[in-house]
DNA sequence: GTAGTCACTTACCAAATGGTAGAGACCGTA
DNA sequence: TACGGTCTCTACCATTTGGTAAGTGACTAC
């Protein structure tokens, strides 16, 4: 891997723990075993460097949403396998989802940035919804919101990992797993149509 | 309003918004309309100003959720209360939560300090429901990730607005109320225990 | 063999940051 | 009137930060 690559994703790491401001390119540079000099060499400029941590980011994150997406049925089971790979992936690439909510902070300079590659499959997903609905597929609910409240959950798990702990837990398969099962009751309760019990 | 008193306001915002890393004495001082070296007086050193602000705004988040819980019935109308009660502090005085996640946040080193102070409250809510699960008035279920389901959406309404608005949705009362009555079917689904309807 | 480019270095620099020292203004008390 | 305490200021300081300039070695093309 060259050093431009292991660049962006030391300092994935490190903008979506610590935040960007926080994170300074002589810490990066220490981690990559180069001088700050290099990772200005190779990205111009610190705010080079974190567009590109962001570009590549979501890049990664769309895609890997993106393939989950095509897999199944519309209905419930889709839903269920989207969940499942964004839960997956929280544990095998945390960063990405940091950074995601890094960016959704109030006020994030890169935002417009970043959410605008992010908006088509936005888009995809609230009109998934609002068809599934328009069909009877889904029970009619707040589409909007419903995404909203499962996309707080699901970053939460990665990014507020001290307020986990204040609950005796910590981020590891078995949580992953029991906070899945609560957001997918909760998908269930407001998009189900039948009662189920 | 002392000025000591208005640098923890002032600063509270900064620190909720931009984070602490982000937020410098100086910024804070040029809004107070002093130097630097005031607010350095008053709290000694930025760690001390942080310290006051974490501490102080902790006191005025649990005073305010302590003083909502013991106002209704146990049983699904407190749980209905202490919901409202966090979106109207989410709407009025939006720093608190965004504090709250500031320390909640991977590897945060205030966590220990100011989670403790929430610990009491923590503990409480989840004594709270799993006594309601014994008793039958709640459904059985995983009350600790519940709870932080529900923490999750609800800092997530004051701190990633920039992803409420990809949405296309703003931060207003109109979205809080909606957002509020998802998050309570939520908590309704995962607790009531007759199937309504 | 030499010119050029790539990846990286050392040597600086200006600005911003948190922090210290000391002095002046105000205020109640003796 | 003198005194101690509180609050704020000006004047510095050391460190860290992002950034520039110039150079070195390696590898490639002609």
């Amino acid at each position: 891997m060259t050093t431009k690559h292991r660049a962006i994703s030391v300092a994935s790491v490190g903008f979506a723990n610590k935040g960007v401001a926080a994170t300074s390119l002589e810490e990066i540079a220490r981690q990559l075993g180069v001088t700050k000099q290099t990772v200005l060499y190779h990205f111009g400029s610190k705010e080079g460097l974190v567009s590109a941590v962001f570009a590549e980011s979501a890049r990664a994150l769309t895609a890997e949403l993106q393939s989950a997406s095509g897999q199944s049925e519309p209905g419930w089971p889709s839903i269920q396998t989207m969940v499942r790979a964004s839960f997956s992936l929280a544990l095998q690439r945390p960063e990405l989802l940091g950074l995601l909510r890094e960016v959704s902070r109030m006020g994030s300079p890169w935002s417009s940035e970043v959410l605008e590659i992010f908006q088509p499959l936005i888009d995809e997903a609230i009109n998934y919804l609002d068809k599934g609905m328009d069909a009877g597929v889904f029970k009619r609910s707040d589409s909007k919101l419903v995404l909203f409240t499962t996309y707080a959950a699901i970053t939460a798990v990665v990014s507020d990992t001290e307020a986990l702990r204040a609950l005796g837990l910590g981020l590891d398969t078995r949580v992953a797993v029991r906070l899945r099962s609560t957001v997918l009751s909760f998908l269930e309760a407001a998009l189900s149509p039948e009662t189920p019990e």
